[in-house]
DNA sequence: TAGATTGTTAATCGATTAACAATC
DNA sequence: TAGATTGTTAATCGATTAACAATC
């Protein structure tokens, strides 16, 4: 469960800056989900043209310090010029191709509700290299029809459909009393990586990877967060 | 952005242990979404009937340590009994208590799309105290509409219906672009807290708790996580 | 050059784990 | 009593912050 390789991150200088990714050190997640950040605010820098951009306009722009913005991308290689900043372009590319957003990742859905159909409508993913290759659903009512654009399969296509696809991720957004059995049947038709939606703590092999997104737990943090917000000082999350 | 309080921490066993929540030490994120789930398994044992559930049980269920199930539990009261374990109806109202989720929350949802209409169906957050009681969209053409019993008003009325039904929290389901200006509207009418979907980081002042959710970073996590996954153990994530 | 800004080090802070006396 | 299990302490681990020499 816990994170256990973490010796060689000071090793990381010693290295000489030949490749643009040389063996990176493994990065925490909540660097990764910082980068997520950076990504997005950069991609707008982008869009606006900016020739350069600084950790503290950075910082300042995500509420976190430029210290740890600098600490951040200093993880992922030697990206800024000082004096100067960070030049947009090249950053956003180094974090594309550290968090795997350059290539095209082939994406399942099983379970198509209303969650489901949200996702499935965002643009957002299929933008970073995020694309739907089937959905499944094991109500015989819903099979056959179609969700933007696709025809949604019964569970008895999950393992042959996936293989043939050659699918990667999964996204899980089924009952809390069928996550588990359904997790099963991906690990097991080769699924590499699973985003559950599902309100459990599934299993899943070490070789399989796992995000789960619990919303119950995100609002009643919230509630706990009002709670205790008029006597302390308030702290906001985001996940 | 940080949290700064935390110099009370260590003299919580200083207090006598009189009412059952003497002002308790701030609980750290982590620790208030492992409450989540621990409430989550506890309620489950109530169902089976179960008398007593170990730490040791609670961690095997959840995949933590049994050191972290009872430290959580040690830093909300002293709910276990040497040589017995936990009782699960004690232990579920404490945790109820801690989490605010032995009252009703009045909430309000904001842009309803497929994630609002997910949200809205979903049951489990009702059973938890939290309860919608308005729904609202810039759309003319979804306006009067009804969804799950309620209907859809018009922006101009976020601000009197807010006040007039007392709601404390905010679902946000709008487009990102829009989303800093409707937390800005909920801000003003009085919202306690938000809980915002959309990808973009949000100021709020420190008097309005914040929790986001970001789909987006959730998903390129995965891929991170993927992507790293056959070199290194792996490792997973429940937010 | 002077000013700006990085990458990195050391210091700080906080969270997790292991171990065990106290308790039922 | 013997066995089980808590609450708490001390040790460990990891992440954040502050500061500054190096660099453009």
């Amino acid at each position: 469960m816990r994170e256990k390789a973490s010796r060689n991150r000071s090793a990381v200088p010693v290295r000489p800056r030949e490749s643009p990714l040389p063996l990176a050190a493994r990065l925490s997640r909540a660097t990764v989900a910082r980068l997520s950040w950076y990504l997005r605010q950069v991609q707008m820098s982008e869009r606006t043209g900016a020739t350069r951009i600084s950790s503290r306009e950075l910082a300042d722009a995500l509420g976190v310090t430029a210290a740890q913005v600098r600490k951040d991308l200093a993880a992922i290689g030697s990206l800024g010029h000082p004096g100067i900043g960070y030049r947009p372009q090249e950053l956003a590319e180094a974090i594309r191709q550290v968090l795997g957003l350059d290539r095209t990742w082939s994406v399942v859905l099983v379970g198509v509700g209303n969650l489901a159909r949200a996702l499935l409508r965002y643009a957002g993913f299929g933008r970073q290299g995020f694309h739907f290759v089937a959905v499944f659903d094991s109500d015989p009512a819903k099979i056959g029809q179609t969700v933007e654009g696709l025809t949604i399969w019964p569970m008895s296509e999950l393992t042959p459909r996936i293989a043939a696809l050659g699918a990667q991720l999964a996204i899980l957004t089924v009952p809390a009393h069928a996550a588990q059995g359904v997790a099963d049947q991906l690990v097991a038709a080769g699924i590499r990586g699973i985003l559950n939606f599902a309100p459990v703590v599934l299993r899943v092999p070490s070789t399989v990877s796992l995000v789960s997104v619990d919303l119950t737990v995100q609002l009643e943090q919230l509630a706990y967060l009002v709670l205790n917000a008029t006597a302390n000082g308030e702290s906001s999350r985001h996940s």
